[in-house]
DNA sequence: AGCACGCCGACT
DNA sequence: GTCGGCGTGCTC
């Protein structure tokens, strides 16, 4: 007799363990591994569908308690067993819950905004619940009834899963009302969206000296089957997408599949075009617009030998290839990699062990590789590669970097340097283009009174609120729990009239450049301006074929377009991403200028980067403008570790939440004795402490950081600690978050 | 997650 | 005694 276990369909933390069935004799040969199947759960044996992630012979308990499997899953739907495998990792790797794992692993059925919301609604007239609900609370035993009812009637229709977490009412009592047809529960539906489609030519680049020689060594270690991983570290415009284009080829004619990712917001229509032109029908791409219909047919495209060549975000490294030859990771210091969602899985480390379980190559792209990256390469676990040369020749631009308090002693209180204004007045008189570049990175367009002080903040989470023009006129929204009120006329502690947009963001820098030159017609791009569909390329498409002199824009605008009119780069504020308390702050900075720099210049003009900064001296601020990666590395890398910051040392972040605060305080203070009693030599607790936002949504937040030489030492302590929680019955609702190296 | 079991107060 | 609401424990 053979047995299966299987993960079962239901998302809930109890339920993230194997359960164990028979295979009946009949679905014996049918049954594998990777297989969907439909079973009897529960003591009502009611059907759900699971996985089966493994078939044994022996049972794991008296096989009288097991229960059959009734039969395959309609879909019949197969996840190989390598994607399993792979899901394991990031369960035991991130700290998610094998359920999650596997979810995030089989892209299907989850959608994108997370999992289907369910909301109740009055299924009886007002009148009629008002009734019902003056009964409910008359009569003595009907104290949730009355309470939900009451609710309802107030607000139409709730969310299912906050009624049972903040109304404090079981699933019972919704379900008795349901029962008696005075309440219904409603599922909203997901939306379709379907892909246009592409012309394909064959289009070959003749490659330089230098691309030929790092396509041939990479192609030759391909072959080698050594299963290394690379990195390419070129310079902005310097052909790396040639060069991955040749190996792509290589790789193709041995039979194998790619996966290409790219960061969703480079995901553009010219990116993409190349693919086509080049290798035509078997690419194909998979984005976060597409619905989980259309998702799950690329999937099967590529699982029936369809598609070759998958190009995507994140989540496109999970296609179900059953032949993968290579991954590439374009741009792979973009932050985007790495997931904000459970389980936080990092694209670069999934990928290496995607790679090393399908015997396949990763390569890395960046002009500006993440340090823990470059670190890795430098020790001689990744194999490095260098462009050095900008494939058309150009030279860099020329920088200035101006100390903004200079400018201040001389009595210019602007926004805008001398130098900045007059570069600018130079390039339109020129009739050429300029990008003016905000970085806003952890700053936003909160209101405060000039008077007191105050800022106006969520009363449920721990942050600000933001401004957003609307028709109806203008309302402040927490962008963490939706919560929105009327922009108020008059501050609510002090009532000056004197509230307002604090500080200057891209809609300042527009109105002070329609001020200073009357004539330049200038576009704006930032959240407020792209949030349709489309908003994003129309801008960009608009600016490059020059309908504007000035683009605006937060740090959106500075990722891979290339503009060839556009002749000087101005970064209006260099240092506010500076001094955000955590350790990757320089980092961040130093390639966004980089990044902005590198904007400048690209066509047959040399290009000027005006830099304005209170702190010309600081590393990150000096080297980006000498474009000088190597200084910034080994000086970032001296802090780091000096720190013991990743990638010299591992770090973990634990998350403790709770919605109630004193309980919160209390499982973080017991957690981090508990840890401190291992006693293990090296390790480093940090906290515990609030979470950088204290509140989301009225919960309470703690964190917990645990730094450690070796990170395989860190997750030993993290399954330490679930062990611990699992033994502890007052914290079996306990919610905990693990994030190994946060971002 | 969602089901059945069983406790407990209310009413007959 | 019996009925129905509601919390709880368990699911191969």
């Amino acid at each position: 007799m053979l047995f299966a276990n299987v993960i079962v369909d239901i998302s809930h933390e109890k339920l993230d363990k194997t359960f164990q069935y028979i295979i009946p004799k009949e679905l014996e040969n049918k049954v594998m591994a990777g297989c969907q199947v439909d079973i009897p759960f529960g003591r009502g044996d009611r059907q759900i569908s699971g996985y089966v992630i493994e078939i044994e012979d022996k049972p794991c308990m008296d096989v009288s308690r097991l229960k059959e499997i009734k039969g395959l899953s309609k879909k019949s739907l197969m996840i190989e067993s390598q994607l399993i495998a792979l899901a394991g990792f990031i369960k035991e790797r991130y700290g998610s819950t094998m359920n999650k794992a596997l979810k995030t692993v089989i892209p299907i059925k989850q959608s994108i905004k997370g999992k289907e919301k369910k909301y109740l609604k009055l299924k009886v007239t007002k009148e009629e619940a008002q009734i019902l609900y003056e009964n409910y609370k008359k009569r003595k035993n009907t104290k949730g009834r009355a309470e939900l009812l009451n609710e309802l009637i107030n607000t139409e229709s709730i969310e299912y899963e906050l009624v049972i977490a903040k109304l404090a009412i079981s699933d019972q009592i919704i379900k008795g009302l349901e029962k008696q047809n005075i309440i219904e529960i409603d599922r909203t539906a997901v939306y379709r969206n379907p892909v246009g489609d592409y012309g394909t030519e064959e289009d070959r680049v003749c490659l330089n000296d230098e691309q030929k020689r790092v396509t041939e060594d990479i192609i030759a270690d391909i072959d080698s089957e050594k299963g290394n991983t690379h990195l390419i570290f070129g310079v902005t415009g310097s052909g790396k997408t040639e060069v991955y284009m040749e190996i792509i080829h290589h790789v193709l004619s041995k039979g194998k599949e790619v996966i290409v990712l790219i960061p969703e917001i480079s995901l553009t229509y010219q990116t993409i075009k190349r693919f086509y032109r080049r290798f035509g029908d078997i690419v194909s791409i998979i984005n976060s617009k597409l619905s989980q219909g259309e998702k799950y047919d690329q999937f099967e495209r590529a699982k029936n030998g369809e598609v070759k060549i998958m190009i995507g975000p994140r989540s496109a490294l999970f296609t179900p290839f059953r032949n993968l030859g290579l991954i590439i990771i374009d741009e792979e210091h973009e932050g985007a990699y790495k997931s904000d969602m459970v389980p936080k899985y990092h694209a670069r480390d999934v990928a290496i062990e995607r790679a090393r379980l399908a015997k396949a190559n990763v390569i890395l792209g960046s002009a500006t590789p993440a340090v823990a990256t470059y670190y890795k390469a430098l020790k001689g676990e990744y194999i490095l590669h260098k462009l050095s040369k900008r494939a058309n020749n150009m030279s860099l631009p020329h920088v200035d970097i101006v100390d903004m308090r200079e400018e201040l002693e001389n009595g210019n209180r602007d926004i805008f340097s001398d130098r900045l204004k007059m570069m600018i007045a130079d390039r339109l008189s020129k009739k050429e283009q300029v990008m003016l570049f905000m970085n806003r990175r952890g700053y936003s367009s909160f209101v405060s009174c000039r008077k007191c002080g105050e800022t106006v903040k969520c009363p449920h989470c721990d942050v600000s609120l933001t401004l957003h023009k609307k028709r109806a006129g203008d309302r402040l929204i927490c962008h963490y729990c939706g919560y929105s009120i009327e922009m108020p006329k008059f501050c609510p502690k002090c009532e000056s009239r004197y509230i307002g947009r604090f500080g200057m963001g891209t809609e300042q820098i527009e109105e002070k450049i329609s001020q200073l030159f009357p004539k330049a017609k200038t576009l704006r791009m930032d959240m407020d301006t792209t949030r349709a569909k489309g908003d994003y390329e129309k801008i960009l498409s608009s600016f490059c074929d020059g309908e504007a002199d000035i683009l605006v824009g937060t740090q959106m605008i500075v990722k891979g377009h290339d503009f060839s009119n556009v002749t000087l780069v101005g970064i209006i504020a260099a240092d506010l991403s500076l001094f955000a308390a955590d350790y990757m702050a320089g980092e961040r900075t130093f390639e966004l200028l980089t990044q902005a720099a590198g904007r400048a210049g690209r066509g047959d003009i040399a290009g000027s980067v005006v830099i304005q900064t209170y702190n010309p001296d600081a590393v990150s601020i000096r080297t980006a403008a000498s474009q000088n990666y190597e200084e910034f590395y080994q000086n970032e890398i001296g802090y780091r570790i000096l720190m013991s910051y990743p990638p010299a040392g591992g770090m973990m972040a634990i998350l403790i939440s709770d919605k109630r605060k004193d309980f919160a305080d209390r499982v973080a203070d017991d957690i981090a004795k508990r840890i401190e009693k291992t006693r293990i030599e090296g390790l480093v607790i940090i906290g515990p402490s609030k979470a950088a936002i204290a509140k989301i949504n009225d919960i309470y937040r703690n964190m917990i950081y645990l730094k450690h030489e070796d990170e395989d030492i860190l997750i030993k302590v993290k399954n330490a600690i679930l062990k611990y929680i699992d033994m502890v019955q007052e914290y079996k609702d306990l919610s905990i978050q693990f994030d190994l190296n946060p971002m």
